[in-house]
RNA sequence: GGAGUCGGCCAGACAGUCGCGCCGCGCAAGCGGGGAGGAAAGUCCGGGCUCCACAGGGCAAGGUGCCAGGUAAUUCCUGGAGGACGCGAGUCCAUGGCUAGUGCCACAGAAAAUAUACCGCCUGCUGCGCUUGCGAGCGCGCAGGUAAGGGUGAAAUGGUGCGGUAAGAGCGCACCGCGCGCCUGGUAACAGGCGUGGCAGGGUAAACCCCACCUGGAGCAAGACCAAAUAGGGGAACGAUCGUGCGGCCCGUACGGUUCCCGGGUAGGUUGCUUGAGGCCUGCGGUGACGCAGCGCCCAGAUGAAUGACUGUCCACGACAGAACCCGGCUUACCGGCCGACUCCCUCC
């Protein structure tokens, strides 16, 4: 915890609310699979009916309201965005950990995030950084949406 | 010390924090264990396994191609034979048959295959011309002989030497090469020897083909089980030889039609799914690939698909790359580094 603490260099690391307690923590960071988005059924609501688009460079992302009471995940990297396997794998592993970091702050959304061209060749802090903003961008939206 | 050949191995390490999927224990919270590769890749071969029909007959098609062995099997591996390269350690070779047949061979060259006479060489002429010392010589023409020499070509009826001849020629002889036969050694490929035949004639078989051997098809989305919504089908018996299917065709065979009986199929889930031609060490047999025996290890099993992220320390600053039913090979990609055996050269003792 003191070395988090002593590392101002990091600028999205507020989340890590120090003050949090340690069961808050296990509660939220945790990602098993009913988390994620499994069945091609439920691929085809968030493509068909989005209702959030947002995206940047190497990343699109795309949200629905779900039934459930906490976030859900789905990624579709393709195979043209990421030629190998090792690089498919390493943009699914970066954005499960993002999301795993940041769901807490999510409301219930099934979220699908898809590879643009480009984005197997950027370092993982790149990448990390730019799903950070994207999350805060996604959230801010949720939240002016709501309140409508 | 330098240059090189062959074989094998490793693929950042350690610690902490937060996570992921599997297994075990536990009511639970949680705890413990284990979690990608040498190529997991390309899917190029060979098997296991599953279903189609217990894998059947003929044709066709495809594959393999020196010999022997290893193996579940192979186009793989090991050992050997032959050829090529290297001073050497060693490396490379689809390495059966173009004296079964057919096809193809640009340019050059007279001729590229039942051979052939362009130049040259030689002989004859009761052909012509010239010279003449009247023997003949030279040139041209005609009729023949000749594959020695020239020239062309990747390749021209085996090579070298001697004899022989008008000139020549395996025409004869010796040696080498080649074919055939026998003998010896070797399991064999093959090697060596003896005899014999004047020689049987270019390349190409990853050209058709011939010879010998081998091959049924599809693949874990194989296949098995449980089963919503919806929707009409499934099983048994009999019959037709028309249609459809079973590897491309034929044979052969299954289904469709009628009657009787009642439960059955997609989404989804479970299973197949990891204990296996498995691995470590030791001993024995074998030149070796490998085999046998003992010891007693468990070493991913996901299914939108886990094996990761962050921080710190160290170093040689980390390449190619991610299991998807499982093995055995081959091929391709790859930052660096380590070990062993051997060869050649130089220096010192």
């Amino acid at each position: 915890m003191a070395a988090v603490l002593s590392m101002p260099a990091v600028p999205r690391g507020a989340h890590v609310c120090p003050c949090d307690p340690i069961d808050l923590r296990r509660g939220t960071q945790h990602f098993p699979v009913r988390a994620r988005l499994t069945r091609p059924a439920e691929f085809q609501r968030v493509f068909k009916h989005c209702q959030y688009r947002l995206s940047n460079r190497w990343i699109t992302l795309l949200a629905i309201p779900n039934d459930v009471q906490f976030p859900r995940l789905g990624l579709a990297i393709s195979r043209k965005v990421a030629r190998t396997a090792v690089a498919r794998n390493r943009v699914k592993r970066v954005s499960r950990e993002s999301f795993r970091l940041r769901q807490s702050e999510l409301g219930a959304l099934d979220v699908v995030i898809l590879g643009r061209n480009g984005v197997a060749s950027q370092s993982l802090r790149t990448l990390g950084s730019a799903m950070d903003k994207l999350w805060t961008q996604l959230i801010a939206t949720c939240a002016g949406s709501s309140s409508n």
